[in-house]
This record gives structure tokens, C-alpha cells and sequence, in this order.
DNA sequence: TTGATATAGGACTAATATGGTACTATTTAC
DNA sequence: GTAAATAGTACCATATTAGTCCTATATCAA
């Protein structure tokens, strides 16, 4: 089903409550919100935090807050923070690991249609993504391959 | 990683060679041409089948053969053989899983990046995947959400 | 200085998904 | 009739994922 994980879901729906509100939040207040446990809602935010997406600041009315602003997250920073580099197979996202010599002409495709999902997703802000699904509008441009 | 499954990857690989090859083959053939074991081979081909982009024949001499050219076999059709419908999270694939009332409005967000992604697989045919990097010719075409 | 509160980091457990294997039934060619 | 091949089902081992817990450290306030 080419899916997302959940803690991936989670980083989303973290990142637009923290953009949403500007100020920083503790990690109890943000699990209240997108309804999930403290315990897990504070190991996304701990890889939000490594991958330079959020701030944290400990102590005492400590907590997280984001970096730059909505428009300037895209969907694609978020995955990649927690699930590491958007790639479909093993072997678009390092080398020398297939072992069928005769099929890597594959490999390059697998990478090119990867470098498409990517910049798919990079091109969708947290912003947009909060915003409601505009109507009357093309979904979105289509991909090809070979385009000339 | 967002990534597919070693049964989706093999799926590819088992598509590109019976493309290539036009004729019938048993799954023990493509079985080795792929470098995976037999039952394993099986286990894909019979999915295929039953998605219909392969037909079978029992019996002695028995095999497998594309049903369509290479040319209108797309990698979307063979990942969602495998895998079933190209959905980034559980909720836009299936409505009302989301508990999370204020957050829903990412839904529709998610089920427009599902599709992008989808129509981007869809744009890539067997024959494309099997033909080597083309060089000098941008990869893709970029994908926008809000394009207007 | 002390206590409360909060994140950092790592380890651990449970659940789920995946990948691979085995077995039996059925079909077909020779 | 026999051999060869797919169909279908069930099963197991492993890997991944999700979630929890514990300790250390930092900060604020009384």
C-alpha cells in the first residue's frame, strides 16, 4: 500500500500543531491534541528535534518549537526526519545492493521515479497541508516520466 | 523510506522479464532469471494472476504469459497487484479511521499527495522501467499540489 | 539549596507485517 | 498412467514497528 508509518503520521500532525500555534508546547500538551500517548509523542518529537526541524528547551516550562515557519516545512522534511531518505527500493537508496546484474538498468529508473515521489512531497507545505482541500481545482499535475 | 515491498520489487523484476520474453514461462524460469526461489516466485505470479496482468496455464508446459505489451503495463498496475490501492496513510484509503476531528482536514491533503504519487507510477510503463537511463533529458516533471 | 517539571537518551517489550516454506489438489501434455 | 506444472491453503521464522519504561540532565521557582 506504499505507506507512511504511523509515528511518520504523527510527525505531521505534530508539526502542524506546532506550526499552527507559533509558541512552544510541552510534549504533554502536543500528545493531548493529535491524542497519543506522552511517551510517544515525545520520541517524535526527539527525532523532530535531532533532524533540525523543531527546537527543544528542557527544564521547566520547557518544550518544542518549530524553526522556520509553515510554508517553509514540506512534507517531504518531515518524512525524511523520521524515516531517513525517501527511496522506494533498497537499491535506489544505495548501491551494489542488487545482485541481479542483468535487471539494474532497473535501478536508475527505481531512482528516478523515488526523485519524483520526493519532489512530490517536497513541493507540499505544512501550511498547505493545514489548510482545507481547496475545490474546483486540478488535484495536481501529473507526473511523467521522459518528459522531454 | 517510504518504500514497496521485496514481493512488489520482485513483482516488477517478474513483469519486465515476461515482457521481454512475449512467450510463455514456467515460474520455475523466472524463478532463476530473478534469483529468487520457486515458491516464492509462485507467490507473486499467482497474485498477478489473479489481478489480471499475467494469465496462467496448468499442466505439463504450463506457464505464464502477459496478458497486454509492455508499453500498457504501467508500475502503478504491478504495485497495486501487490500491495492493493496506493495510499500514503490508513485514512485516505479508507474513511473514518481518523479520530482525530480537528486534524481531519489533513485527510483530503493526503488523499491528493496518494494520488500524485499514484499517477506518477501510473506514468511509468514495463517498457520504460526496462529500457536504461536515458541521459541529457530531466528526470521528471515536477509535481505541484495547489496547481492551478 | 531543594523540589518540581521537562526533555534526552537508551533499553526493553509487545504487536504486527513480511518473507519464505511446505503440503495437497488439480490440470494438462505426452 | 505418469510427469510436470499451477492453485490454494496453511504455517513458521524473522524483521519491523509501535509503544513503554527508566535514568540522566537541564531549568525554573520557592
Amino acid at each position: 500500500m506504499l505507506r507512511i508509518s504511523k509515528l511518520t503520521d504523527y510527525a505531521i500532525l505534530l508539526m502542524v500543531e506546532l506550526t499552527r500555534e507559533g509558541e512552544m508546547l510541552s510534549a504533554h500538551a502536543l500528545a493531548d491534541r493529535i491524542h497519543v500517548e506522552v511517551p510517544t509523542a515525545g520520541k517524535v518529537l526527539k527525532q523532530l528535534s535531532s533532524a533540525g526541524l523543531v527546537e527543544s528547551f528542557r527544564g521547566a516550562s520547557g518544550g518544542y518549537r518549530v524553526c522556520k515557519a509553515a510554508t517553509d516545512i514540506s512534507v517531504a522534511d518531515v518524512i525524511a526526519a523520521i524515516e531517513g531518505p525517501i527511496a522506494m527500493t533498497e537499491c535506489s537508496a544505495e548501491p551494489g545492493l542488487c545482485q541481479v546484474e542483468d535487471n539494474c538498468n532497473l535501478r536508475g529508473n527505481w531512482q528516478r521515479i523515488s526523485i519524483a515521489v520526493a519532489r512530490a512531497l517536497a513541493e507540499v507545505s505544512l501550511a498547505e497541508m493545514a489548510a482545507p482541500v481547496p475545490r474546483n481545482r486540478s488535484a495536481l499535475r501529473i507526473v511523467t516520466l521522459n518528459a522531454g
